[in-house]
DNA sequence: AACATGTGTAATATATTTATTACACATGAT
DNA sequence: ATCATGTGTAATAAATATATTACACATGTT
């Protein structure tokens, strides 16, 4: 991660800071898996698993893609995407120069 | 950061998750400051700052101690601490199994 | 004594996040 | 047709986080 941008970054912290959406990563690092399934491996109901798979994919964390399964069903799967952040407080300091966010927009 | 215990990274991670914080780091990482000097710096309230500088604490971002002023006033200077943390999918991964704190306890 | 500056916190209000409930709709199997 | 499984979302409730207000107390200066 270079020079970061401090909207950016602050996404990525609020997707990070929350103890089921840190189980969900550490699901899908295993494998990919269709939303119901992981709903039942993170033991969460779908509502709340889709409130918590949108921050994950704001963030770019996570990303999404519709399937057929053989039996015809529409599946939607979730992988994760590659990461690999340094945290310094430079990086902070840089970024946060560039932050907008004061109260919540249309996300 | 080597092995990372679950409720360690997710305190850091919440810390991390708020505009106001990141600018609170932002001025630390210039220079130490007295909470006086550094609420007017970061444009807000003693009393949030406050809250706000305890979250920091808590995760390990930075420090404080009291010291008194040449004219006797006492000044509780916060400073920051050095960090450098590399975030990946497999860190959190093993930072997942070890989370126990699901609701609020005491802090 | 009144003022300016510093620390510290309790009580409360407001905003946001998290979680639940109740739906609608689709496909294949029984 | 009903059941089991899948997707998707709107409305609401509950829990937390954020922010404000109003204090108390201390020191040195005017």
């Amino acid at each position: 991660m270079s020079k970061q941008d401090g909207d950016t970054l602050l996404v990525l912290f609020e997707a990070l800071a929350n103890p089921h959406r840190l189980k969900i990563i550490s699901i899908l690092f295993v494998e990919r898996q269709y939303v119901s399934q992981l709903a039942r491996e993170a033991e969460m109901s779908r509502p709340l698993l889709y409130m918590h798979l949108q921050k994950l994919e704001k963030a770019g964390l996570v990303k999404s893609e519709m399937e057929l399964s053989t039996d015809g069903k529409a599946m939607k799967y979730y992988e994760l995407v590659a990461f690999d952040f340094t945290i310094t407080p430079a990086l902070i300091k840089d970024a946060a120069e560039t932050i907008t966010i004061k109260k919540k927009e249309g996300k």
